[in-house]
DNA sequence: GAAGCCACTTGAACATGTTCAAAAACAGGT
DNA sequence: ACCTGTTTTTGAACATGTTCAAGTGGCTTC
């Protein structure tokens, strides 16, 4: 499964790697539908059906970029927040570290977005509960909360399901993001400065008596029809819906 | 550019018109991929060029289907509306409304959603403005607030928001909708009479003092950034961009 | 070493979206 | 009727993602 620098290299995991570098630089140098497989094979120095060995598929290739994405967002947002203890200060940073990592692949992130939005699609981090690149997004909010001081006193439920839904807000800036067409993608960039203090303020205010029952409303319907949704099993869901079977069609190539 | 029933019925527009029909029934009978610009043509009697001189490519033939629904959808909503006069109540109809509209055209709905989020698509209703869909469901969404007893006493910025707003919550809903694999949508379903009333409220409470900070720096932010981005002006937007030019490669054939 | 197995590799063939130069049909003016 | 320009139509050609039967090489087993 390991899709960039893991341990044993064997020679089939050495064309791997090589066919998924051939294909990110090219992927980056001309874009992802200008990039045919017969161009990567060719650059890559093996044959067309040598890739579809070892990726089921063009859009599979693009999990590379995910991959490797998700793990420099995830060390440059630690190293980022290191020291800071403001939750909007840190939930903001990881949010802007997140459009910096990004920045290289914006022109050919709408492919990435289309790939999300299939539902058919192994790729896309909704479908897919265990999907690495959101594991990792997931994990790092958490960060976000606990690095900062606020923790103790939340509602325990709210806290529990905040990581979650800091990801889902990271999902609406991505939404933002993609669609952004300005220089640098600065306007997505004032949105999240204008997003991290608001969403920090809910946060806190969650607190106090007169948002108690908004908040229990809304933290039950998101554990009841968000979270299963994304694969996370709720508490005690109302409709207690039948286990939805996996479909797969080959032996999982990738 | 009428893509259904229009008047005049020259020659080319029955032909455009033939073409769009048996696209339409191909892929509700096949499924999207499925269904071969070949088979197309040869269904409906013309040449496979010839389906290119009045659709732009295959994708721009889902924009019928898009159209059709829409305006199914407006039909159902304000017949099953009428009468009622609780905002809730209207929410959820309307919604819901959409949802059996949509439901014969669940099957290749991830191919609308994967048009949809590809912000380089004429079809995307988020990048282009005057998407009839679009104006014609923030219309629907109107009538529910309007044909409702809460207007007068609503921060009149937020009341001029909210149709826009109640549009964002229908993408949610077809974002869960693409997504749920449930018998006839039920998941979806309980999702909407979840979310009815819980939106209501949050209407209803905006008016209260303690959630005044909060609705105004809401409304500030979603009239800063959001609605920009989906073609609507926003009275004084902060960074002030400069205006992104339509890009267009060809005389536009749809 | 021969035989057999298996991971790996090949490239031609296939399927399908898309383009385009040319033909056909049509409309209007003379 | 004939010329002329425009609209419509055609089908072959093209580009590219994908498949697959066959080949290659290394390894183990006899």
């Amino acid at each position: 499964m390991p899709t960039d620098t893991p341990a044993p290299q064997s020679k089939g995991e050495q064309t791997r790697a090589l066919i998924l570098e051939t294909a990110m630089r090219l992927f980056q140098e001309r874009g992802y539908d200008k990039t045919t497989m017969r161009a990567i094979a060719a650059e890559a120095g093996v044959s067309v059906g040598n890739a579809y060995y070892y990726y089921e598929g063009k859009e599979f290739l693009i999990q590379g970029f995910y991959d490797r994405m998700t793990r420099e967002h995830a060390v440059e947002a630690r190293t980022r927040m290191a020291g800071r203890t403001d939750f909007a200060e840190r939930l903001q940073i990881a949010l802007e570290s997140w459009v910096d990592c990004a920045a290289p692949y914006h022109e050919f992130a709408a492919q990435f977005f289309r790939t999300a939005a299939d539902p058919d699609s192994a790729l896309s981090p909704f479908s897919n509960e265990s999907h690495p690149a959101r594991t990792c997004a997931v994990a790092i909010f958490r960060e976000v909360i606990d690095g900062s001081q606020l923790g103790p006193k939340l509602d325990p439920e709210l806290e529990e399901l905040l990581p979650d839904l800091l990801w889902l807000h990271l999902m609406v800036v991505v939404l933002y993001w993609v669609f952004d067409r300005t220089e640098d993608t600065e306007r997505t960039r004032a949105f999240i400065t204008r997003c991290a203090p608001f969403v920090a303020k809910l946060v806190s205010l969650s607190r106090y008596r007169v948002f108690r029952p908004l908040v229990r409303d809304a933290v039950d319907m998101i554990q009841d029809f968000v979270l299963p949704t994304i694969g996370k099993a709720a508490p005690a869901p109302k409709p207690a819906p039948t286990a939805t079977p996996a479909k797969r069609k080959r032996p999982a190539k990738d």
